[in-house]
DNA sequence: TTGACAAAAAACGTATACAGTTATAATATC
DNA sequence: GATATTATAACTGTATACGTTTTTTGTCAA
């Protein structure tokens, strides 16, 4: 958080979307808990701001389902239900399958090698809790290439708020390996551009780390 | 924008959610068009709300893509690009495809027949700025009983961004029967359980709406 | 007349102060 | 000990002020 409150005398437009920013990233290192209220008085003080762009921010976590809204009780980190937890996972594979399939066969050779080299650096980083930062860095630049902003950033939003919840048990390293191992085989899969094969590989990611996610949430 | 007027002073709770409600429906009616500014004082004034609220209605509104924000220009209700179409319909397709797998194994006799009669009150209705909330309300009453809220709400929000250009399209009547017989074949899909086939005409059916949507934005 | 430039107005973004409402907690009463 | 009351804290919304940016207007010169 220091360097982000360093940050806010640099940040020049959007003082709203700087708080988000600032809040997401602390729900995202557990700063605030699942149901622990996000006090308006408090975060102002703390990040030097007023409440108008600060309820604004709010209201973008919101829409990014990392926050609800209680009745005269202000915004609380909110949770993931089993179903829920279901539903975003059930989304995600044909989101992110769609992306496959618009990316595979336009993707410039630049951007595979992009993708390996954050595979290399997984590699190497024992620092688990940049995990999820590269993880995701891995996926977005496979499927920024399908030209599909809007898809992309629906995509980024149900992975957030999953993947929030996974930080703690990467720390455990268990099972980190066959993730890892999918990566390797999904960006095989765009390289032979062979999208079923790539689709196939993305399923079955996606629910190892649902099932890691229910077992760990229960 | 007199009843919304009115029910002002009924609304109890939440006065940003009621200006969001109130916002996006003059913008589906038109009375603010494509990269109109929605100028803050006026409408704080109009609908006597004060700022805070009602910037937190416009955050809302933008992420639901029907406004964007220009720096230091405030809000304007946002078009679509050629791209931005193919790109929503697409995610359309993937989308209302899942909740059709999931609602048809599942879905209630009450909820087909509750389908049905919003079919006949299409069938029977002349006034065709009622055809998108009935268009609408038809598939949410299929989609529902997937027991799926966040899809659902992802469809709606993605079809309520299209759905704002085809308004004036509907009073041309034409194609309107062909959109509504698919209406038909759909819910005959569901009465038979046939996901496939549900599926096939819903793709058909929005490969239509894109296609007319295209024609009118050209 | 037209174009450029400067002054003025409008609108946004942010901050501060304040009033009303609701929920939680502490206290008092039975 | 249980319930009612009060006090406090926090949220929700309003009103106002101020600096900054953008837009408009009006003037002046070519």
């Amino acid at each position: 958080m220091n360097e982000k409150s360093s940050s806010r005398s640099r940040h020049t437009g959007n003082t709203s979307e700087f708080i988000a920013d600032t809040l997401r990233e602390a729900i995202f290192q557990g700063e605030y808990k699942v149901n622990q209220p996000l006090r308006q008085d408090q975060i102002a003080k703390k990040l030097k701001v007023s409440k108008i762009p600060l309820r604004e921010a709010l209201v973008q976590l919101k829409s990014e389902g990392l926050v609800e809204f209680m009745p005269n009780r202000g915004a609380v980190v909110s949770g993931l239900s089993l179903p829920e937890i279901k539903e975003i996972f059930l989304m995600r594979i044909v989101l992110e399958n769609l992306a496959i399939a618009n990316a595979i066969p336009v993707i410039p050779v630049r951007d595979i090698i992009r993708a390996q080299s954050v595979l290399e650096i997984i590699d190497n980083e024992n620092d688990k809790s940049q995990w999820t930062d590269l993880n995701w860095e891995f996926h977005k630049t496979l499927y920024q290439s399908s030209a599909m902003p809007l898809l992309v950033n629906t995509i980024q939003t149900l992975h957030n708020n999953v993947s929030r919840f996974l930080v703690i048990y990467y720390d455990t390293l268990e099972g980190s390996d066959v993730s890892q191992k999918d990566h390797w085989d999904l960006l095989a899969a765009f390289k032979a551009k062979d999208i079923s094969k790539a689709q196939e590989i993305l399923e079955r990611h996606l629910s190892t780390a649902e099932r890691k996610l229910r077992k760990f949430l229960s």
